[in-house]
DNA sequence: ATGAAAGCGCTAACAT
DNA sequence: ATGTTAGCGCTTTCAT
């Protein structure tokens, strides 16, 4: 509204309102109301007389003034750290499809990874009044989302990650402990023994439990491990490949002992750390076997093909969106940690260790 | 409100209203009002005692109320093809960004390339009484469009294309017949003459027009254009890398002429098609030579890094919110057509032909 | 500079 | 089965 001084304002046209479908029809708004919802019982003919002036009016409801009255606006918060990457932007596209079909609408929220955008946005969609929300994020401040658990209408659902176990949130995720064990073990089981690796942020407890993960397949099978060959990044951000490409090159180029294996803890670390070690000479897989995790859909088309962790992210964001509608719709939820099956794809950019 | 009978009820929080800090701050509702959205001038103390209230009462405006009255939602709909195409998801972050920053909330529509999914996310955003939409598409529907312009509320920019300048739309986007001219010119300056191209389809402008740009390069050099190297694509679809792959694989088997050289409409597609000639026995770029199109992150991280046009992704996303943004607050917009500039980046996947 | 009052378009409680 | 009525929480005249 800063000017309105420019003389070509469009004319304002008014849609036709619930009123205006009532007087045409000749009954009542409630009646109107109660077609459109059915809230109550409407006679055969009047339903007919009145969805024919609907149709003639091209009568909308106006859902401003329906969200005021009851409370819901069927709309749904998506909170992300970055839509940019694959990873993120495939659940949500599965969660703006289910979503979209259950005639919700989907507010996109790209924090990158900051945890002041993260609460800015939380108040923004409440805000907004939407009727719930999906949070995909690894530093949440878990007093703010107790607050807003309580404090507003909106019903949460976690997707990937959660800090703790310990709230009724409901949480869609995979074993990320069993699936980091089963990649090292397969490594281990192509007879590599220094096996570096490379970790984003362990603030994230996916991240710890793969971590876990790692270590206890060297635990079982009795191989040593070795501290100078796990790398953790200490800041989540969201260049994830330039990373990738940075840390591997770094430790190639420091490190008294090279690994004959590097397992990340993404694709796009794992897409970086590739281009690294080439560049310092080394072939992969033959000299390095390198290993990512989700498996995102170029993992399967660079050069080598990326061994890594394949994530359901499709199913996670389908089911995400499934069990906050459940929520909204005030239906109980009985599993409240939905742990989904991941799978180890080998591709080419592992293979059994060379004699040393 | 299918199932009232699940017993755990939440307890309904009833956040404040702006009546609750009138009535703790000692004034009337409308000084409120107008204190917080400076729209009458208030007295300094009064001021301080009603930011005092908020403050501890924790006060929000409701949207809805706020919109119902106004006719502003702060809402804003991106209708775009596919979230999870780095090209799609790069311009989406640039265009959340700069609307987050101006108190806008994005609403995602993912079509999927559908037309009838565009024509119900145009309902629905209407009806969710956006503000305004960025519309990324190919095959919009321009009555539809036109009807939209006029019967709502709804402010509209086009991203990247639209199939007619010939309406007040504003348009951001590159000059797609330069840039693909520029390609094409600088593979024919390599030395290649039988240079394949490979399209989405022409049912795009933006499309038609790089086809344009191939011919021109050809005609400008004097060099003859062999339309069995000219593939292009009849459906839009997802799956770009997949059919990159496979377009490639058919037209290499069955082609009795083997080009030095494979021009593709998109990153994506360059990838695929890559895959697919090494799998025939060629090898990149020494027996072909690949070229892209947009500059997508991985672009330079695949191996050989892709020789492709570099398209302002992020800032094409954010120069479209700019110009919605004024577009929503009554501002004149003089320049209807934006023309970034793009970039041809070399890198490895391109290179001198060898002697035949 | 502040207050009173109307009403945005709809749903929901109640009455008939 | 249909109508009447009272707001939802806010912005916006219009008075004062």
């Amino acid at each position: 509204m800063k000017r309105i001084n420019n003389k070509k304002a469009r004319k304002r046209y008014k849609p036709p309102t619930m009123d205006d479908v009532a007087e045409l029809a000749g009954v009542a708004r409630s009646t109107v109301s109660n077609a459109i919802n059915d809230t109550a019982p409407v006679s055969k003919e009047v339903k007919e007389r009145i969805f024919k002036v609907i149709e003639e009016l091209q009568y909308k409801p106006n859902n401003l003034a329906r969200g005021l009255r009851s409370n819901r606006t069927q709309l749904i918060g998506l909170i992300i750290p970055d839509i940019n990457n694959p990873f993120y932007s495939e659940i949500s596209k599965g969660i703006e499809k289910y979503m979209n079909q259950k005639g919700f609408s989907v507010v996109l929220c790209n924090t990158d990874y900051d945890l002041a955008q993260e609460k800015k946005y939380l108040d923004k969609l409440i805000q907004v009044n939407v009727d719930g929300l999906i949070f995909i994020t690894g530093e949440q401040d878990l007093n703010l989302i107790a607050e807003i658990h309580e404090k507003s209408n909106t019903r949460i659902v976690f997707t990937d990650r959660s800090n703790s176990f310990n709230n009724d949130i409901p949480i869609i995720t995979i074993d990320h402990k069993k699936a980091m064990k089963d990649m090292t073990k397969y490594l281990i089981e192509l007879g590599h023994k220094n096996i570096a690796y490379i970790s984003e942020p362990t603030s994230m407890k996916t991240l710890r439990d793969r971590l876990e993960g790692y270590k206890e397949a060297f635990r079982e099978t009795g191989i040593s491990i070795n501290n100078s060959l796990i790398l953790i990044e200490s800041v989540l951000q969201t260049n994830k490949i330039k990373r990738g490409y940075e840390i591997t090159s770094n430790f190639l180029a420091q490190s008294p002992l090279i690994p004959t294996a590097i397992i990340t803890t993404s694709d796009l670390l794992a897409i970086g750390a590739i281009k690294a070690i080439r560049e310092k000479g080394y072939r992969v897989p033959d000299d390095m076997s390198v290993t990512g995790f989700d498996d995102i859909e170029t993992a399967s088309y660079i050069c080598p093909g990326l061994t890594t962790i394949k994530q359901p992210l499709s199913k996670m964001g389908t089911l995400s969106a499934k069990v906050l509608v459940e929520l909204i719709n005030g239906n109980p939820v009985e599993e409240k940690q939905i742990i989904l099956e991941h799978q180890l794809i080998a591709r080419e950019s592992t293979c059994r260790v060379k004699q040393k």
